[in-house]
DNA sequence: CCACTCCTGCGT
DNA sequence: ACGCAGGAGTGG
């Protein structure tokens, strides 16, 4: 479900709720994710006040006041709320805390809640291990700096790979996912097919640049909610209605008014449109 | 590298 | 009943 413009406006939304809170009690279902949790792996983090949210590509980090912290990855349907008590959990609520704030956010829980569990949260217990999951990203496509837009046109020539596909490897640019890949191949024109290797310099730039700009419009909408997608408040993202091609098959072109084509590469759908997009 | 896998839910 | 879904690791 979410890709880094939906990460980062979770990250947002629930920065004033948790930011100098303490969480507390922590409670796991007992359903597998991903990776399996326990309270006991939790325990750092019982009792310790939150000093950072922070984000890289879809990963979210909470980390607290003794250096530890919980890595949350969404997966396709795991969700991050602030909730009052009152509220009964949602049906495949995983992992909940008590939030005790020093200001009016007590009574509230903080809940993982994820129906296909594909995603997970995984505890760090200090900067050496956050830093070691973190490095395994490339650059973070909302945080990109000139050296980070060479090394990932770089990455981006020198593969024989189908760009759509580059685009998708956290390795190469972190945060891009199904939406945003497709979204990006249009706003650069380059159709989601095209080696790599095939992109000459002018065309490597302007799909990193697009994939920047279609990245930074996902959070200026509060993130794309074209079924699911809600942030740490429950509120739906508006960016589905900006999108150029995605989950616009059959429908005209906003460009030239071609018909909008989905194929499936690499087991995902990708949307084009065949005529803007060379 | 690609196809497959982990899951549940929804729309056709 | 079946196909599809915003992710990502794995094993051939």
């Amino acid at each position: 479900m979410p890709e880094g413009p939906e990460v980062e406006t979770v990250r947002r939304s629930l920065l004033p709720r948790l930011l100098g809170a303490t969480l507390v009690r922590p409670r796991v279902s007992a359903k597998k994710l991903r990776t399996p949790i326990t309270k006991k792996d939790l325990r750092d983090v019982d009792g310790a006040v939150v000093t950072e949210l922070f984000r890289k590509g879809k990963l979210l980090g909470i980390r607290t006041e003794r250096g530890g912290g919980v890595f949350v990855r969404l997966g396709m349907t795991g969700r991050l709320v602030v909730e009052p008590k009152t509220q009964p959990p949602a049906l495949h609520t995983h992992v909940r805390f008590d939030v005790c704030g020093p200001g009016a956010a007590s009574g509230t829980e903080l809940r993982f809640v994820d129906p296909r569990r594909f995603g997970e949260v995984v505890p760090f217990k200090d900067e050496v291990e956050c830093a070691l999951e973190l490095g395994r990203m490339g650059p973070d496509g909302l945080a990109l700096d000139d050296d980070d837009r060479a090394v990932v046109r770089v990455r981006l020539q020198a593969t024989a790979r189908a760009i759509k596909d580059v685009l998708l490897d956290q390795a190469v640019v972190a945060g891009v996912g199904n939406i945003y890949a497709a979204e990006a191949c249009f706003v650069a024109r380059l159709s989601p097919h095209r080696a790599g290797s095939s992109l000459d310099d002018d065309e490597a730039r302007a799909l990193v640049s697009a994939v920047e700009s279609v990245l930074q419009q996902g959070v200026r909408h509060r993130g794309t909610s074209f079924s699911d997608y809600v942030d740490g408040d429950g509120q739906r993202g508006d960016n589905a209605r900006h999108l150029h091609v995605f989950q616009r098959e059959g429908e005209p072109c906003r460009a030239c008014g071609d018909v909008v084509r989905r194929v499936v590469q690499g087991q995902r759908s990708t949307f084009y449109c065949g005529r803007c997009q060379r």
